[in-house]
DNA sequence: TGAACATATCGAATAAATTCGATATGAGGA
DNA sequence: TCCTCATATCGAATTTATTCGATATGTTCA
């Protein structure tokens, strides 16, 4: 169940202010990466490899119409990015009652 | 309501690997920090500085008892890692439909 | 086909994070 | 008080991420 090993993944997705606003304009629908780079104060190269983070991290997904690319928030990835992280978080069943040292 | 500005942090803290097997560590139960640098392979001051990140995301808490130190997952810490995922990730009530073409 | 545009990739510069050994701090017990 | 042990902090080396300009790829339209 190792799951932790490489799953880093997701949320080094998160863990860029760049990227986490990328995420707060796609909550208002898709975007394709020129209204993106109007917002965003960047270099396009920069947006490219932001998105190319963000997609491989499956949170957010794209679709081609013609020359353009638009960006979205992929429901399926951040449902599973949730699940994880609650995972993470959530206390074992079995554990010894807090307070009891473990340490000689 | 600029959450996502500073709030990078909750996340930066999860993006490591050896700071996500500490969590899953710490699932069983609270472990003081010579038990958990037992299990990692890494030096003691790597230890102490993933524990201060993880500390500051507010995610994992810690408690003194003499000379040591244990440390525990935040119910609440994580509590609010989990809204600010949910929240990021959350597609607003009126947007365009898909498919709508933004750009020229 | 060729010009114009949108996006991706490359390579290099800069910035940030991780890691370690050495050392400091602070608690407990002799 | 002094010694020992647990953890924190410091400073430097190394690794990893971000960023940019330049260029490549691929699409549309004349």
């Amino acid at each position: 169940m190792n799951r932790h090993i490489s799953d880093a993944k997701v949320f080094k997705a998160l863990c860029d202010e760049h990227r986490l606003m990328i995420l707060e304009l796609l909550r208002s629908g898709e975007k394709c990466a020129c209204v993106l780079l109007e917002e965003l104060d960047i270099a396009q190269s920069t947006l490219s490899h932001h998105m190319k983070i963000l997609c491989e991290s499956g949170i957010i997904d794209s679709r081609n119409e013609g020359k353009w690319t638009y960006y979205f928030i992929s429901e399926e990835g951040s449902q599973s990015a949730k699940s994880l992280l609650a995972d993470l978080t959530s206390v074992k069943e079995i554990q010894p009652s807090r307070g009891v040292r473990t340490c000689p």
